[in-house]
DNA sequence: CCGTATTTGTTCGTATGTATT
DNA sequence: CAATACATACGAACAAATACG
């Protein structure tokens, strides 16, 4: 039994995009002209540039055309690089990749919430699930395009020991992390970075301005910063879209590599 | 305006999965009942089911009905594990948590090629674009079930210089790492793992079984290992579908967290 | 600025095929 | 074998976005 013949479309273009006779930028035939080509009607051409577009291959754009996805050069955040040159905004901060581009990171001031843990915070922050906590959510900006979207949680104890100014608006250019040092005394000695992919959600799509045919995911990244006796003082979640972000892990000695080239 | 209709049907669908009124593997209503409900035609709630599906929400099965997916417990794989308690398979072993599991990691034989770099894999490797490399490729399973592709490519003066064994086809469990420091006296002292997310190609939904409705992204991981003086000696591309694996980083002192709970 | 042509987006209808129960 | 449910494929009409003279 052959491919339907949606499919058998579709794997056509798609092996005009992966050898290179579709570039990067390039229009798709219209419609209309597909439709000739293939000796096809509408409806079963359009179900092929689908099948395109949710692999992420081909966008549409209304009254334009079709056009093979243009690549983008990611952003590279290395995630190892974090305890030594903790620098930047407040909580993790990976700037150096950043810096190195010539671009200007900026962030939004904190939007604080004080409310119950649900069982995924609270087990990360092993607390019983509904425990207080407090969030300071913030948005990450590179020259003034969206960049991650990222809320940290807290146990209230914290603040009760005397880290109010965990629940004040205000950003914290030397770090949250620093601050529960100076106050509390409380150290950062190590953390853990979890990292998972999924679909965005209305607001990620919104914030992002992702396109809304669903071809683009985000990475979703879950740190747990430990304290000297291994107790977890912090969770950070944050999300950056997939289409344009790499994550880098160093492990051991790495020679510098400049700025890296992209790959991919 | 107001959205589409099929895309007003789609949210509240959504609206359901997201408050838990529909939970992980309950079936929707089925085409016929979901056009009656909201008055549509059968084209445009089939319209709204798509949206659902190029999102990873729900997956439909031919004569069955349309199902929320099943939230899968990832397997999560430790990138900073690795230089100390590098065991296991060849190159890249990550199974600690696999056997933390009671599960059972198994590995082909390599598919040894010898071909020219690609401009990718010469600018990791650092070489001329064409320069001869040898290719391990190996499928990686868990308890059979396919876990990850995995190929790892070497500049050919390594075999040139005397690890010959680099170019025959069988699994070195003791690692090409280790082989390469008792022949050759080459030590690896470091690497980095560069992390992406991408759509699978037509072999890698094959391979791992990946519904053909396209809304499993996988994950790609670069990893490149240095020598003493800081030369590539190898570079490793991983691939493992991103709707069942987790990676972890561990930075600093972080305490040991048994068999970790599945967050998401 | 306006109107027209082009191109994709939405929505319906209909018929037939395939997979599962 | 029959009933149910999704998959494929065609046709048609109108809407919306864009480009161009």
């Amino acid at each position: 039994m052959p491919d339907p013949l949606y499919r058998r479309i579709a794997q056509d273009l798609r092996q005009k995009i992966d050898s290179g006779e579709l570039g990067h930028g390039d229009q798709l035939p219209t419609e209309l002209e597909l439709r000739e080509h293939y000796e096809a009607s509408r409806n079963t051409v359009r179900d092929a540039v689908k099948w395109l577009i949710t692999r992420g291959l081909v966008e549409t754009r209304p009254g334009q055309g079709t056009f093979v996805v243009e690549k983008i050069d990611p952003f590279i955040t290395t995630l190892t690089a974090e305890l030594e040159t903790g620098l930047g905004g407040e909580d993790t901060a990976y700037v150096s990749e950043v810096a190195a581009r010539q671009r200007r990171p900026t962030v939004s001031a904190p939007r604080i919430e004080i409310l119950r843990a649900s069982e995924v915070i609270a087990s990360e922050l092993r607390l019983d699930a509904g425990s207080t906590i407090v969030s300071r959510g913030q948005q990450r900006y590179i020259d003034d395009t969206p960049w991650s979207l990222q809320i940290t949680f807290y146990p209230m104890r914290l603040v009760e020991q005397g880290a109010v100014r965990l629940i004040q608006a205000q950003d914290m250019p030397a770090g949250t992390v620093r601050y529960l040092e100076e106050v509390l005394g409380i150290r950062q000695v190590g953390c853990r970075d979890k990292i998972t992919v999924r679909a965005p959600d209305a607001n990620e799509t919104t914030f992002f301005k992702l396109p809304d045919d669903g071809r683009v995911a985000v990475f979703e990244i879950f740190q747990t910063g430990f304290d000297e006796q291994g107790t977890p003082i912090r969770l950070t979640v944050s999300v950056y879209p997939a289409d344009r972000n790499q994550f880098a892990v160093d492990i051991g000695r790495v020679p510098d590599l400049g700025p890296v080239p992209a790959f991919g």
